[in-house]
Parts: C-alpha cells; sequence; structure tokens
DNA sequence: ATAAGGTTTAACCATTTGGTTAACAAAGAT
DNA sequence: ATCTTTGTTAACCAAATGGTTAAACCTTAT
C-alpha cells in the first residue's frame, strides 16, 4: 500500500464535511477535523493548502447534492401537482440522510452571499424558468388559483425545509419529544403536498 | 457625569447584539463588540464577564423580542384568519426592524439545544395549547378542513420566516435582485395569509 | 480636602489556532 | 540497490483571542 489511509482526501473531505456542517466554517476546528478523519493536521493543508479552501470543497460539494432536489421541482416534465408531492416527499427523505445539510448551506451562503455568483457559474445551477411557465400555465388552463411562479416555490419550499431548519425552536414551542417530533414530520411527508395543493387548486 | 459614556452597559448590548446577530457566536470576537462599543474589552468582562455570559445576555434579550410576535398568534383571542392574516403582516415588520433575529435564534439553538429548557423556564415562553383548542374548534365547527393545530402552526411559522432566512439562496435561485426580492416580499404580506387560508378553508 | 466607591484603560498573559517545516516512510522508477 | 516522488508525521511558529491585572480616573460622601 502507498499510503496508510486508502483515500486520504476523501477521508479528509468527509470528516470535514462532518465538522462543518455541525459547527459551521468559524466554529470548527482544523484539529478537530484532523482528528475525525484520524490523520495529521498537516495533510489538511497538504490535500487543501488553508481551512478556507477545504472549506469551500466542502461547501461545493454540499451544493452538489443539494442541486438535484431542486432540479425536480424545477426543471422535471411532470404534472405540477404530482411534482409538488414528489418533492415534499423525496425531500423529507434527503434530509434524513443529510440533517445539517440545507441549513449549512443558507447559513454559509448568509455569511457570505458572493458565494452564488460562484456557484451559478456551475452548469448545474437550479433555473426557476421552466417552473415559472409551468405554473403560468397552469393558471391560464383555470387548473390553479392565480400565482405567480416564484411565490409558489418560495412557499413550496419553506414548508418543506423550515421544519428541519428550526426543529429545536419548534420542538420547545409544541413540547414535542424527538419521538413526537419526527412523527409529526413523518404526517408532513404527505400532509404538506395537500396543504399547497388544497391552497392553489381551483 | 460619572462615566465617559451614558449607559455602558446597554452599549455594549447593543454593540454584542449587532456583532454576535451577525456572526454568530463563533464567528464574533470580543475585540469587534468592544471597538464597535467605542469601550475598552475589559469592559465587557467587567460588565459580563465572560464571552458566555455576555452572548446569553444577548440571545435571551433577542428571545425577549421575538416571544411577544408568537404570543399574538398563539395566545390572542381574535379570529382564526383574522390571526393568520394578522401575524403574516406583522411579521414582516418585525424582520424590517430585526433582520438578523429569527435567524440568530434558530441557529444558536441548533448548536445549543438545551438553551430551549432554560427558556422555557422563563414565564413570558410561548405555548401552543390554546392555538390548538382554536383549531380544533373550527375544525369541529366546519369552518376549515381537518389539521392538527401543530401542523398549522409549523405552516405558518414556515412561510413567513424562510423567505427571510434563505433569502440569499432563494435571491439566487430566482435570479432576483435585492430590489426584487424585496417586492416579493411586500407582496408576501398579504399572500401568504390567503395561501394558508385558503388551503384550509372549507 | 480626602477617603471611598465604582468605572475605565493600557499592558499583559496563557491558550488556542491556522499554518509551516524538516525529517521520515513507502512505493515505483532507474 | 538506490534515486525520486509522493505521502505522512512531530515539532514548531506567529498571530489571534479570551481573559486578567494594576493603576488611573471620576464622582460622591464625609
Amino acid at each position: 500500500m502507498k499510503a496508510k489511509h486508502e483515500n486520504t482526501e476523501a477521508e479528509i473531505l468527509e470528516a470535514a464535511k462532518s465538522i462543518f456542517q455541525q459547527k459551521g466554517m468559524a466554529g470548527s476546528r482544523m484539529q478537530e477535523i484532523a482528528d475525525k478523519a484520524g490523520i495529521n493536521k498537516a495533510m489538511l493543508h497538504y490535500y487543501f493548502r488553508s481551512k478556507q479552501m477545504l472549506f469551500e470543497a466542502v461547501f461545493k460539494n454540499a451544493f452538489k447534492l443539494l442541486a438535484p432536489q431542486l432540479k425536480k421541482i424545477l426543471d422535471e416534465d411532470t404534472d405540477l401537482f404530482d411534482k409538488i408531492r414528489g418533492f415534499s416527499n423525496s425531500y423529507i427523505s434527503f434530509v434524513i440522510k443529510h440533517p445539517y445539510l440545507p441549513n449549512f448551506i443558507i447559513q454559509e451562503l448568509n455569511k457570505n452571499p458572493d458565494f452564488i455568483d460562484r456557484l451559478r457559474a456551475g452548469k448545474d445551477f437550479p433555473n426557476i424558468r421552466k417552473f415559472k411557465l409551468q405554473v403560468e400555465n397552469n393558471v391560464a388552463r383555470g387548473v390553479i388559483k392565480p400565482i405567480s411562479g416564484e411565490q409558489l416555490f418560495i412557499n413550496i419550499m419553506s414548508l418543506n425545509i423550515l421544519p428541519f431548519i428550526a426543529s429545536p425552536l419548534f420542538k420547545g414551542f409544541l413540547d414535542a419529544s424527538d419521538k413526537e417530533y419526527q412523527a409529526l414530520m413523518k404526517q408532513r411527508k404527505t400532509e404538506v403536498a395537500e396543504f399547497i395543493i388544497n391552497s392553489i387548486r381551483l
């Protein structure tokens, strides 16, 4: 074997992802990432030069995972109602796999809004154009009440994303245990889509 | 005058609020807070002992500002639909005054979920019981479709809060300028409430 | 006036932290 | 075999950072 670790770079990225997504850029320590990867701290710099560059690698990877989720709702060619149901359903599965990811992206984007420009340059950046047309078409055909694609998109995202991002706050207000809150989220898996569809259906 | 600054403690809190809410606990520097307050760094420790205690003072103040907003929807005695309209309308004004506050609370609660227990001890902690009864009553009277108070509460919060928390992300997806996004938010001031009411009204 | 009290500051301190270096190890190339 | 390249480590470094201290300052009470 050439290396003690099979794929050091990937192991660093995995550890960095875990630490960065839980503690954010400012709250994460290079030493902690190295420890988690079971690797000498100098290796982080050997492979990624600086904390900033390691962070950006993690961030881009995270965004690459999230983008396809959004593409489902923005670019697919399915019926609008099915789309809403499909997204709400699959987003929850996604969050279970990557609990810290959406919040991580939103937070670091808040602290560094110009990241979005660099992301937009990437080919797989989600675009709302097609979704807008679909909504306009459904409005014109009298299938749904008048609403702009932007507002509907924001509504769908909000109803699906915030319950996970703000779970400690909601757990507090609802006085719900982890288990109870999880049950609420499971229930939402179908209920959210119907909530949205009920609102716009004519 | 006894002091160079009229009310040093308040000035520190104001500066700390500004820095902490923008950069979070981990990303904030005591020196930066002192500079912003135009005050020697030692004063921060003189009045608040440690960064942690200064942070908790800021956090409690922030929560004290947010709680009454939620009380409006949870405890007031107005009609359900008016409540939804009233909250959506007033929340946006609140966010304009305190742009970083809701995100700040959600973030720091995520990093420190046991904060919520300490907050719950306070007298003015919002409680959903009354709202649940109101929703159940409206369902029973056939005014709205069947929905649990919890889910409706989560929906109202999500639709109102996330668009501000995730504004850089949404601006990116919608390819909207600051001005355009602000216009969308203004439009939501009334539209969100109708979106919710449309969904549940029988 | 001056003693006493809280308030403020500059200088200082110990620790943490991101980053570097020089030496070492392992594998392939010659 | 040994030279070269790549990967890895322990030790180190300078800067940043939260926190402390001792002296100075200012106001009020005596």
